[in-house]
DNA sequence: AATTTAGTTGACGTTTACGTAAACGTAACT
DNA sequence: AGTTACGTTTACGTAAACGTCAACTAAATT
């Protein structure tokens, strides 16, 4: 069960920016190869190539990452998209930032209604183990009370 | 722009449980019947029929809102569906009721940790606004600096 | 040289959660 | 009687987010 080497293996450059491939990636965050040539697709991802394969940045596991973490969250891709453009200001005239700053806190408000409803649902659980454990306590252990 | 009147709405007898038509309750939270219509097909909600019309509980509106809650926080229909289920031990033995504390268990853990990754998003949105208000600091009123 | 491994690009299939339209019933207002 | 408003079922359509082939390329191992 030996790795087989490749020849990006034996010539790193500690020098240069760590890269990744697509199954690396795809390992690492448990999705498939698919998944991550579909969120490239959709303009999430933008791996360079080297020589037809593609090669993953730094930049693009974090994209990755919030990525996923937004789908944890149930956020749409399209969502996820925007607020991986709200966390860099970048290139823009004031308009544009206060257009940004805007969907920042648009998105953040939204975010915190969501707190709420996690927190009440949580709740609601809580309440409902109680009750489960209730009815244990009242069960016998054999047969039916 | 009246409002025309149905007979079941003269015959209001306040002994009886409220009942709620399905535009009612398509009103009140903003759904569509269609939707209300998918859920019951799902086995979410169980209107009972007055002469083929759908007449929903107050039991049924509390389904509802469970159910959009749950969509909110990026639940499936069969997630919020077993958690609905959550609410009432209901009839069990010892063996049901353990599996169904197991559940109820899973299910706060998993949204404990959805619960931090949207303090972390929370977080990360606030500095992005941080910055995005920085850059509107050092963006002159007109032109590029 | 032949095989294995990892990558690529289509392209069609699938699931979830409804939207939309057709075709119909029935009660109520004009 | 005719129209309007609301309800019903049936059925096909759709968007999102991939899954699942197929068919091919290139590098690495045997």
């Amino acid at each position: 069960m030996r790795q087989r080497l490749h020849r990006r293996d034996r010539a790193h450059q500690s020098t240069m920016p760590k890269r990744y491939t697509i199954r690396e990636l795809a390992e690492e965050f448990d999705v498939t190869t698919r998944a991550l040539r579909f969120y490239e697709e959709k303009g999430l991802l933008q791996p360079a190539r080297s020589k037809q394969t593609r090669t993953y940045s730094a930049a693009d596991r974090t994209r990755l990452k919030l990525i996923l973490r937004g789908k944890r969250l149930g956020l749409t891709l399209e969502e996820s998209s925007d607020i991986i453009r709200m966390y860099d200001p970048g290139a823009g005239n004031r308009q544009q930032l206060e257009t940004l700053l805007s969907k920042i806190r648009d998105k953040r408000a939204q975010l915190r209604e969501q707190q709420k409803d996690l927190e009440l649902m949580l709740l609601d659980l809580r309440d409902a183990e109680e009750r489960c454990l209730q009815a244990l306590a009242t069960e016998p252990k054999r047969a039916n009370g």
